[in-house]
Order: C-alpha cells, then structure tokens, then sequence
RNA sequence: GGCCCCUUCGACUAGCGGUUAGGUCACCGCCCUUUCAAGGCGGCGGCACGGGUUCGAGUCCCGUAGGGGUCACCA
C-alpha cells in the first residue's frame, strides 16, 4: 500500500509550501488507494511556537487536505507528534551505538564552532571532523554515564559513494566524504530531524516520501540511517521549491507565505489548492481549472516539471475570480461572503437579496473580501462619495434633478420600465446616455464603477434610491457650502 | 566557495527527433457597452549559449553560463 506524509514543523503559521508538497502527498496516496498521513515534527524546543500546530492542522482542512492519520485524529502507528515518541529514538540510537554505527561526542557549541571554522579554512564542506571517533568506547560510556553533556553522531562511511535515486531525477550519486558524521541525538535527548524522520517513516509504514528540493542532499544520509538499522528505504520524490517573484525560495521576507493570509484575503481553499497545482503539474488536456478529484485522476509523476515555480499572487487573483463566477454555484458564492460582511459589519437583509447582488457583481470581484468593499453602498445607506463621484454629481446636479422626477414618478423599477424611461429622457434633452446614467450612478452608489444601471435601480428599489437621491443631494450641498 | 538539482515567451506551462513551438496569467488593441468588470476576437513575446549525435534537434549527449538548494545539537 502507498503511504505518504506530510511533516510539518510547528515552529510559526501554516506555510503555503507545506500545502503545495500536501496536495502532491495527498493526491499520490488518493491516486494509489493508499493512505495520507501528518506528522508533527516538534523536535527543536528552541523554535517551537505555541498553537502553530493547530493552525497547520486547521490550514489542512480548510484546504479539504484530509489525512488519515495524524495528531489530532489517530491511527495505527501513533503518537503522530514527535516530542511524543523520543523513547522511541533513543532506544534507535542505543541500538546504533550497540553495533558500533553511531558514537557519542563532546565537543561543546564553541569547540564544534572552532572546528567548523578551521575545516572552512581547509575549503571543506561541512562542519565536523569526526574526531570523537577516536574516543575508545569504554570512555565515551563511562563520561556519558557521569553525566557529561554529549551528543551521538552517525559514523559515515570514509570512503566509497552513496547512491540514491529520486523517483523524478534518477540516480543522483554523493562521495562519502562528503557526507558528515551528522547529529542523531540532541545533547537534550531529542532527536534530530535525520534520525526522527528516518524511524517515524519506517515505523509509520510510509512507502513514499514527497517532499521539498531542499531535502535532496540531506537524502543520503537517511539512506545511510536506513541501511544502519537493516531497513528498506521508501521511493523519494523531491519536489521543486516554489519560489518567490525575484527567482529565491518564497519566504516570509519576498512574499505572501501564511495560508492564513489567503484565508484572510478571501481567496478560496478551492482556488489556492488548484493554482498551487499547477506549480509544477499540469493536466494532460492542459485546461488550468481542476479541483483535486480530477487531479487524482490525471495525476502522473511524467506530468511532473522539475523547474522552480515562481509563485505569481497576480495569477492567483485570476483563478479565484473564475472560480467565484463560473466554478461556485450562486448560493456557495453567498455563503463564502457572509463571513466577510459580517467581519465587515455589514448586513444583507435576505438571502435573496443577497444573491441578486452577488449575480450582478460575480464578474467584478476576484476575492471575496474585495466585493465588501467593492458592494458596499448595496448593503450600507451610508456609503460615501469618491472624489470623481462627486464631481460627476456637480456636473450633472440639473440633470439629477430633473431625472428625479421622472422616476419618481415611475409605478416601479422593473428594468425595461427604467430603461425606456431613462433613454426616452436622454433622447428627449438630446444628451448622450451617459451624461445622466453617470450623475445617476454617483448618486445612489457613490462610485462610478457598478453593474449596470437598470439591474442596479431593481435591486436597491424605488424606495432606496429616492432616497439616496434626496441623500446626494444634500451631500451636494454639502460640498458646495465648503466652497 | 565545495557538493547537488534545475533551465521553452516577463510568470505558469504543453512539447517526450520532423510542430508556422500550442495554451493560461500579465500587457496592448478591437468588439460588446450607460460606468466598471466579465466575455469574445486579435496582437506582443520564448526553446540561455557552444559543441557534438542524427538525413533531421526545443526534444538525446558533453561543456559553458545562469538560477536555486545545501553545507547547524533547524527542520
């Protein structure tokens, strides 16, 4: 059976890079039949944060990334959260001292920072010379036994090439000597992410690891971790890096990264999931809007491009405006504002009222917090007057008034009775249609930028809008006592 | 800097030896039009470079360049 993961750090907000190597997890498990599992990798006290698990777990979710085994929900090979499960690593870490494969060393953060420095000058790669090697045996236990700080360390092989193989690169072979005699066991007695990740994935039964392009050099040294305890390694699939507009790894300092930001924004998880896809999958017909059953469907590792994908919010904004006005139903579209108007403290009145404003503005909006401040004046009499709505009131204040009158004397404000009504009007003054639609238009919406007018007089109703022109008015006089 | 990975329009990508190199976003123009959008139509724009292999390379190989990652008792 196929068996993903995905392992994020509680260590701040729900990462949009922990989505993007989620939904590739997520989809290979559903493709496979196989199962999807989180794990929280909670092993450095120093850059833990308090609720940030939760927050990953709810980003999840909200997402409709849902996993069969995790923290919060259970399974079979639990705990699901590494602080939980540090017996279990050292007890691995004692058997690879027992067969001579790992060893205790000393050094103290200064010593080892002496070292590093020394190797850099010798243009050596990494920071450790393995020199507690050295330390006979009966030694190191008896220091360690007396309580002496240390940590454990893997003995890497001296001399010879690892090989591994990325299921999406092929064979990628490192020299030994390149790979360092890495931490396993923290002088805190948790573990580091080499030993953890490497014990959790065989102990969680996980037969493929999907994760980001910057785990790729670590990989050797897991193999190495799997070969130690006699275990067989999972298939690796190291995905690209998503990358920020300026071609660097996205980060908190070149972009927006928090999940919860897009939530925020009023993007939808539909949306994200999809865009965030298409960084580096693509569809065999090629069509961009796809929701994660269809990608399941289509979903080939060929179909898979290795080129770091630079995340482009600009094209975001384009697909969650498609899907709120061709992928949402109109009552889903309704539901998803609430949130956002109430926030807002706004209010809409009725469902359908609601809806017959969402018709009208659908195209004009591409995330859900721009229609509260794009639809305002629709569910707020108060709305205010832009400075080019204003003058187009001045400008056509005669008009306005005239125009008044016309409709007031209207039965009602069924579109084809305003349009006759309003053209006739126009044509009747010899003025173009827009010269009284634009006064109109700033007038009972205090903006120039609306749906159009008829659907616009129907939904507000007779009523409302004498009274917004009653309203414009006094704001014209208003202005022109300030003059 | 060492090592590793990557390289098609500004961005996301299709392409899996023979294509006028296709689509999407962005941008520009036109149409529609009472404003703003949406939508339709059209345009701009690309195989990093140099060697090979081949009758024939965007597609295969090598090199160069560029970009990225990684070199912690962080993950």
């Amino acid at each position: 059976m196929v068996k993903t993961r995905i392992a994020p750090s509680p260590t701040g907000f729900p990462h949009v890079g922990t989505a993007y190597i989620g939904i590739f997890s997520y989809v290979w498990a559903r493709k496979n039949g196989g199962r999807f599992i989180v794990r929280i990798e909670d092993t450095d006290q120093n850059r833990y944060v308090e609720g940030a698990e939760e927050g990953i777990l709810r980003a999840l979710k909200w997402l409709g990334l849902d996993y069969d085994e995790g923290p919060d929900v259970g399974g079979p090979n639990g705990p699901y959260r590494q602080s939980e499960r540090l017996e279990l690593y050292r007890r691995y870490a004692q058997e690879l001292l027992d067969k001579g494969l790992a060893y205790r060393a000393f050094e103290t953060p200064e010593e080892l920072a002496a070292i590093r420095e020394e190797l850099q000058k010798k243009g050596l790669g990494y920071g450790y010379d393995g020199r507690a090697r050295n330390i006979p045996r009966a030694e190191a236990e008896a220091r360690a036994a007396a309580g002496e700080p240390h940590v454990i360390r893997l003995k890497t092989p001296e001399s010879g090439s690892v090989v591994v193989y990325d299921e999406l690169r092929g064979a990628i072979e490192f020299s030994s000597h390149e790979i360092p005699d890495v931490v396993l066991l923290k002088s805190d007695g948790y573990p580091t992410y080499h030993l953890a990740v490497v014990v959790d994935d065989h102990l969680m039964e996980v037969t493929d690891v999907i994760r980001g392009e910057d785990w790729l050099v670590s990989t050797p040294i897991q193999k190495l971790l799997y070969q130690a305890f006699g275990w067989d390694e999972p298939k690796w699939y190291h995905l690209p890096l998503l990358r920020a507009p300026g071609g660097a790894k996205l980060s908190k300092r070149t972009g927006h990264t928090s999940i919860d930001y897009y939530r925020e924004e009023g993007f939808l998880p539909e949306a994200l999931v999809n865009y965030l896809s298409t960084m580096g999958f693509s569809m065999p017909d090629e069509r961009e809007i796809f929701g994660l059953e269809e990608m399941i469907a289509a979903f080939s590792w060929e179909r898979v491009s290795l080129g770091g994908p630079v995340f482009d919010e600009e094209k975001l904004r384009w697909m969650n405006g498609k899907y709120i006005r061709e992928v949402l139903s109109l009552e889903e579209a309704c539901d998803r504002l609430k949130p956002f108007l109430q926030s807002a403290g706004l209010e809409w009145g009725t469902d359908e009222y609601l809806c017959q404003v969402v018709t009208v503005m659908r195209p004009r909006f591409e995330t859900l917090k721009e229609f509260v401040e794009k639809a305002r004046y629709f569910f707020d009499e108060d709305y205010p007057f832009a400075p080019k709505a204003e003058k187009e009131l001045r400008k056509g204040a005669e008009t306005l008034r005239e125009l008044k009158e016309l409709l007031a004397g209207l039965p009602d404000f069924a579109p084809e009775r305003t349009e006759e009504a309003i053209t006739a009007f126009a044509a009747a003054r010899d003025l173009k249609l827009r010269k009284v639609m634009q006064p109109l238009r700033a007038a009972i919406t205090g903006s120039l930028a609306t749906p159009g007018m008829y659907e616009l007089l129907e939904i507000l109703g007779k009523e409302r809008v004498m009274k917004r022109l009653e309203r414009a008015f006094a704001h014209l006089r208003e202005l022109e006592g300030d003059q």
